[in-house]
DNA sequence: TTGTAAGCGTTATCAG
DNA sequence: CTGATAACGCTTACAA
């Protein structure tokens, strides 16, 4: 005998009572409830009226035991105060939503150990999983791939497993990036490297080290809060590079709050570039140039391959969003170089 | 026949399998799995073997089914785009997931219909709620209180229901506000109204109202996010305010973009003020001066009365948050008035 | 068209 | 300490 205070009948109302109540079968009060069409009109009336006068809710719980599928989705991500998880979050609940399905949020912190269990856990608890940037390590993921099935991975590839993968060409991006630099003058960029368990900081060192040999790299170890960049911003001065690149634009708007307290002008003395561009990248003094993911974007099309996924279908292509270089006021020509575009 | 593509045991693997594997009686398995610890040591070894063997997980669905409780909370929020939702929903993850609860995010976008159903949706498939301002009119709200049961109430205040209520005192904020910008040499405020739907919108606007008469105040319709604020600016300089009143951080922000835009020194020629205190708000320049609201905390706090309400003990007392006076950068004496202060 | 009954995968009661 | 067995509330062949 259980307490009676479950997510559903909770207040003792089951179909049961409804099929009592309305003089017919369970069966016939699940085929109204659903819309079955094949119900006689004159039942459908008094299921109906004992429902509602009964205040009759179905089980979901109940529910999902006997289809055999839950209607929601869980997306897991490393930390739900990143205004890019956040966004990617917001754009895959409307997607879903539209297609009634719930959202189940995990957020990890970081914690790559905490990541596994969660990712695994959330998964039983819904049909399906989108896997934003996750931590954990490569191998790992490719050993819990079959328990994680079907997902879909956000912001990280793994060639190894067959899930759909969305992601952004970070590549590109740094190399936009770069030749905005080096067209206006600055020779010696500093790069603020984001967390080293992260892909993307590595995708993005990567390619920076690929278009080096026209200018001068200086890697500064930093991380992705705004904390980060603003402390790591003296040393960039230190450093004397006329340009800063930051591994995302928390970090860049910490640097760039930092300068501003010291009196460095930007981008009279340094430019500061992002990359994401999250709402406020816009609206800092002076406006962060920096290269935009369509976040949002990745999370409807995220909610798009997973539902292809549920419904057995195959889903659309893989993805690589090429980030547009959003130029803005914080990247100016170096001092005293010429301009050459 | 189901395609055994459930939310658990979706691999075929089912405690039956394991019991059978291990020689012993699904109960056994039951056991063993919960720890619970009248259990042979020799069985517990073999259990934990063919589990193992087998990669077995407990179907969570049939689990809740079984126990009448998720270990579930639904948060449902007007709009996931606002960072003071995105923070009252971090508070809660990390604070639920402490304890084992997952969270269900439900976004309403401000839809008033949908958030109705979403909320009554939510709760059929979790343990609690917490619905953080909702927009639905007292009336609705407190006749579908029974249905919704147990839950907290984040934002807004209906002495009608018996649920606990986590609210901020606007009118304190308010006040304090006031009070700093009277002492300024302000005298006359122009509110930006946020959106008529919201309760807190209108504390604020009585408030204002309430300490007005050592003031002109100008209330200008406009909304709640950097949009609304941005369009609204131009209207505030017509009208010849001195200080602008916004109703909350987002709209504080937009207008002073486009203040910034025109030219207009703040807090030069006119000072600015919004509330919440989301984290952008000490990043703009000029900082935002702005009354701090708690969010996080919020979402810890409502945890915490939810999970007393969950357990059947009685929450702790309601609590009235009063908004702290964050006085930065945004804020100065009116042109050309004197300072009190 | 409707009802009967057998699941769905757990947990809990109650004998042994 | 262990194992049948009956819930939990719903869906769905299958039969009538």
């Amino acid at each position: 005998m259980r307490t009676s205070r479950a997510g559903a009948g909770r207040d003792g109302v089951t179909i049961g009572k409804v099929a009592e109540a309305a003089g017919v079968s369970r069966a016939t009060v699940s085929r109204v409830m659903n819309g079955l069409a094949t119900v006689d009109p004159e039942l459908v009336r008094r299921v109906r009226e004992a429902a509602t006068r009964l205040g009759y809710e179905p089980s979901t719980v109940a529910r999902s035991l006997a289809l055999g599928r839950t209607g929601m989705v869980a997306i897991v991500v490393p930390d739900l105060e990143n205004p890019m998880f956040q966004r990617v979050l917001h754009g895959l609940t409307d997607a879903a939503g539209e297609h009634g399905h719930r959202l189940l949020v995990a957020s990890s912190n970081e914690n790559v150990r905490e990541e596994v269990v969660l990712a695994a856990e959330a998964r039983r608890r819904c049909d399906g999983l989108v896997l934003c940037a996750p931590r954990m390590p490569t191998e790992e993921l490719i050993g819990l791939a079959g328990k994680l099935a079907p997902f879909v991975l956000v912001n990280r590839q793994v060639p190894e497993i067959p899930a759909p993968s969305l992601a952004v060409d970070h590549a590109a991006g740094i190399r936009a990036i770069v030749a905005h630099l080096l067209a206006l003058g600055h020779g010696r960029l500093a790069y603020l490297a984001g967390p080293e368990t992260s892909a993307s900081n590595r995708d993005r060192l990567e390619a920076l080290r690929g278009t080096s040999g026209r200018f001068e790299l200086v890697e500064l170890r930093c991380g992705a809060t705004f904390a980060d960049g603003h402390q790591v911003a003296d040393q960039v001065l230190r450093e004397r590079a006329t340009a800063i690149v930051a591994y995302n634009d928390l970090v860049a708007f910490g640097a760039l709050s930092r300068l501003h307290e010291l009196g460095v002008e930007v981008p009279g003395q340094v430019s500061v570039v992002g990359f994401d561009d999250i709402p406020f990248a816009r609206y800092t003094t002076p406006p962060l140039t920096t290269a935009s993911v369509p976040q949002s974007e990745l999370g409807h099309q995220a909610w798009q391959r997973l539902r292809a996924l549920l419904d057995h279908r195959t889903p659309d292509p893989d993805v690589h969003f090429v980030p547009r270089l959003e130029v803005r006021g914080s990247t100016g020509p170096a001092p005293g170089a010429l301009r050459y575009i």
